[in-house]
RNA sequence: GGCGCGGUACCCAAGUGGUAAGGGAGAGGUCUGCAAAACCUUUAUGCGCCGGUUCGAUUCCGGCCCGCGCCUCCA
């Protein structure tokens, strides 16, 4: 049983769904109009944690996703381009999943974009506006008030009874009834993309995408609603006020927000220079996994400070496991079963789950199976195990991986994706030439010169040896020697 | 100003009213032609500061200092 906080009650619960035929979550999805950094991810990957963490479970999942393919910047950057904003947020919908898929996130059961359910939105609107919670100003926009939902706030604890009607109204705004009404609808400017709608014509405000589309694919009730923490006011309180008021039914038990990252220390921004898109670090030659490891090693609700040493640290990390792992399957096998090897193996798996099961404490999890890891390589080093305590370790670590999800090597497929993606944009000047150097080496050509390396040190020329394992080593190979042969990998 | 989070070794970080997980980095060692990988040993009498409660506090309470986040569309 997973114990999560809970933002909307501040405390601690037992996550359960309503139904027990499935799980029901909605997680903000990206307005797509720009390529995702490591922010974004960061809460991606978290959500994408939680989701594992429930199947781990034995929950069946309903996980939905918005795509915001609408809004203000991408009507901006759309017409800069001067493409129409389907084709331009196709674009980075596209790199968005591809983004996902090298950090190995899973998709969602339903993702769905704004721009294909207008009408579910009309409607929601209607019926706010039916029961007069929302209405309409002189420019053709709708607004929902506030005022007429006394629970506004309950999600981030946000007192706004003193914020008195009218107090200070953006002189740019057609006159809303109160300053913190927020827009449903907005009415087109000119030259702006709208939907003829029995609204009139227009575009969906943010929140109201989520609420409709939540509630259409999930039902009034909502068994959790995820994002980042920056959401929580006014984008989920919004989303709350309309959705509760429509329906009078609560529209999510439970609400789960991933805390920011800091870079270096600092909020990142483009101002202060600390700003990484997924594939900028690609192209520095960082590893999808190492920063899918450094992503979620910190529990969600604490501050991560993403550093250049972390990263290479959680690449040491990610190896190590791999490594181990590889051990584990090739490892000769002692005829006796090692019975304590196998109660550290429990003792260890045991870890791993208590860790997911309190508030998803990631660095708790794994902590337990570093300690598998200590506890499998003295026995292997012994010659202490046995094929059952090699299908119990395997199968503790295929656990872990379910959730963690690092095992598994594409990381020169994902760095190579990532060259050819900025070959195409014109963007190689952004790669480290290292990079370049190892994705120009075949796997062929690389087993060639470690062949011809054996054959030098066979000969005792070392000198050659050496040669051959230095050059490799320059362009990001490493050469290791072992008593079952010799093994390379990309560094 | 309002609301919230945090300050644990060189870096990241877990954690508990009873005496500090884990990862990385550093140092020494085993192994190796040399490396790498792996393993062993080692690195906080100490958990921001000051008081208090307690047999005992890093963990509870109070005060202070510092950092960070949100407070109108940024994950």
């Amino acid at each position: 049983m997973i114990r999560l906080f809970n933002t909307l009650s501040g405390q601690i619960e037992v996550l359960a769904p309503a139904d027990a035929s499935s799980f029901r979550m909605y997680a903000c999805g990206p307005t797509v109009y720009d390529y995702g950094h490591i922010g974004n991810f960061r809460t991606f990957c978290h959500v994408d944690v939680l989701r594992r963490a429930l199947l781990l479970e034995g929950l069946k999942l309903r996980h939905v996703m918005n795509i915001t393919d609408v809004d203000d910047k991408i009507i901006r950057n759309a017409a800069q381009a001067g493409v129409p904003i389907s084709e331009y947020t196709k674009k980075f919908e596209r790199a968005f999943f591809e983004d996902l898929d090298a950090l190995t996130v899973a998709h969602p059961e339903v993702i769905a974009r704004a721009t294909e359910n207008i009408s579910t939105m009309v409607r929601l609107i209607q019926r706010l506006a039916a029961q007069g919670y929302a209405y309409r100003t002189e420019d053709g926009s709708w607004y929902f008030r506030i005022s007429r939902f006394p629970e506004y706030g309950k999600l981030s604890k946000k007192d706004l009874s003193g914020m008195a009607d009218g107090a200070r109204v953006d002189v740019d705004e057609y006159e809303k009834d109160s300053a913190r009404d927020f827009a449903l609808w907005k009415a087109p400017k000119p030259g702006e993309h709208f939907w003829q709608t029995e609204l009139g014509p227009g575009r969906p405000g943010w929140h109201i995408e989520c609420s409709a589309m939540a509630m259409e694919y999930l039902g009034d009730t909502l068994d959790l609603h995820a994002g980042g923490e920056d959401l929580m006011f006014p984008h989920h309180e919004n989303e709350i006020a309309q959705s509760e008021c429509a329906t009078h039914h609560t529209f999510a038990r439970h609400w789960f927000h991933v805390r920011f990252l800091l870079v270096e220390g600092r909020k990142m921004s483009k101002s202060e220079g600390n700003f990484f898109t997924l594939r900028d670090l690609l192209l520095k030659g960082y590893k999808a996994s190492a920063i899918r490891m450094l992503l979620i090693s910190v529990p969600y609700r604490q501050q991560l400070n993403f550093t250049f040493e972390g990263l290479a640290g959680e690449t040491a990390a990610v190896d190590r496991l791999r490594t181990f792992h590889q051990r584990m399957m090739s490892a000769p096998r002692a005829t006796e079963t090692n019975r304590e090897l196998l109660a550290e193996t429990e003792v260890c798996l045991r870890g791993f789950r208590a860790g997911l099961e309190n508030d998803l404490n990631t660095a708790e999890a794994r902590a337990a199976i570093f300690d598998l890891v200590r506890a499998g390589n003295i026995a292997a080093d012994a010659g202490a195990v046995s094929e059952e305590n090699a299908a119990v370790i395997l199968e503790t670590l295929r656990e872990f991986d379910s959730v963690f999800a690092v095992l598994e090597d594409r990381d020169s497929a994902i760095t190579k994706f990532a060259l050819d993606w900025a070959e195409q944009e014109g963007r190689l000047d952004q790669a480290a030439p290292e990079v370049i150097a190892q994705q120009g080496l075949s796997d062929e050509r690389i087993q060639a010169l470690v062949e011809e390396r054996t054959q030098a040190k066979r000969s005792r020329n070392f000198a050659r040896a050496d040669q051959i394992r230095n050059d490799l080593a320059g362009k990001g190979i490493l050469i290791e020697d072992s008593k079952d042969g010799v093994r390379w990998r990309r560094k």
